[in-house]
DNA sequence: TATTATACTGTATATATATTCAGTATTTAT
DNA sequence: ATAAATACTGAATATATATACAGTATAATA
């Protein structure tokens, strides 16, 4: 970062000074306005210089594309948008557009491990581990998955969450939390089974 | 300011999504490029009902002239800090220093409601609600509960979450989603008792 | 001494952008 | 039953805006 003149310091604090009072940054006319200049050629070129000695970035061909850099309160934490996957139609990938219901924007590392979407739950067949109907699960996309694990699964054409359950090699169950589901049976060598992810948390709004 | 719909939400965080990502507000054509709309109208529009509802201001004639109202300056300001509140001891507020356990970031708007703080589920008196050990319950300080709420009470200096249920002018009835555990009646005009807040949501990492 | 950076005025223009108008369709209030 | 709000597509346009070009002048390098 090399040395500022006055002028330019003065164009700074302009941007800055403009930033807090509109939420939006100046055109090089509001910078002349401002600063008493009579071409926005001049608010130009100061605008090059800063640009050149790293304290703005300038977006080309954008209007008011200017950002001070340095001033985005150093955020480790990023916010994201994630989609809310509901019923997800036979045969159709499950981040399809035409099963996003909506998007929640929360930040990234809101959970302990990363996440891709949001299931809305439909049915009661893990309602003894605390998962209700409408309850958004936090999936993360994985193969890695543990005796255990809450895992999201697609059996043929059909998404379901259950507890899963390696018995041997070739045979996995899928346990329900829930007296009156049955726990599924799969034969890996007959049935068409994909695991879609695990569950790394839970979101209720009520 | 009135309800918001989902689509002018969506809108609404991609207003503030755009501005932490670039310094500067959208245009309406990048709204509509985020979102898959197909005419800048779609997103004019959407941005009139934001203003008119008091969520945003436009300035008439001006390239990018959206700011978003409420959240000032700082660009991650619609995300807050929430206290999680653990264990609390006997005949201490609540939200003294010492029952806060640690904070959680996320946006004010998560849950449908505003809320306080988040309060760490002991014990399983709700396991039927689908709210188990360690869960976090949203809580939102008000003493506008309805019957079926779930609530936050204390009674002398234990706090406790169940459902509430007014029996009549002084009597109320506290109850558990849980058969293992018994209701609690309350006698207004005997017991030291107080509600806390009712729970707006639920947060659960595994 | 020539060159580069700074600091401006003034004019011009391609295009980025807000904004209006004309439709269609669905949902929600009155 | 009618009106109003929501949620869009699609086209057209006035203007807001970035940006290039042509100058002038001073101070700081090399």
């Amino acid at each position: 970062m090399k040395e500022i003149t006055t002028q330019q310091q003065r164009v700074l604090d302009c941007i800055q000074v403009y930033l807090n009072k509109t939420g939006f940054p100046p055109t090089r006319a509001d910078i002349c306005k401002e600063l008493g200049f009579k071409s926005p050629n001049s608010a130009e070129t100061h605008l090059r210089a800063l640009e050149k000695k790293g304290f703005i970035s300038i977006e080309s061909g954008t209007s008011r594309g200017i950002s001070i850099i340095g001033s985005s309160i150093s955020s480790a934490e990023i916010q994201d948008e994630y989609p809310v996957i509901g019923l997800v139609a036979a045969g159709s990938p499950t981040l399809a557009t035409e099963n996003i219901e909506n998007k929640i924007n929360c930040p990234n590392n809101f959970f302990d491990s990363q996440f891709d979407y949001f299931l809305k739950v439909k049915g009661l067949s893990m309602k003894d581990a605390g998962i209700m109907e409408d309850d958004l699960v936090a999936v993360k996309k994985t193969s890695e998955i543990k005796n255990g694990d809450i895992v999201i699964a697609r059996i043929d054409d059909e998404v379901t969450i259950k507890y899963f359950k390696r018995k041997s090699e070739k045979v996995i169950e899928l346990e329900a939390a829930n007296e009156d589901y049955k726990n599924i049976i799969i034969d890996l060598e007959v049935e068409d089974f994909a695991i879609e992810g695990k569950s790394v948390g839970l979101l209720r709004k009520n």
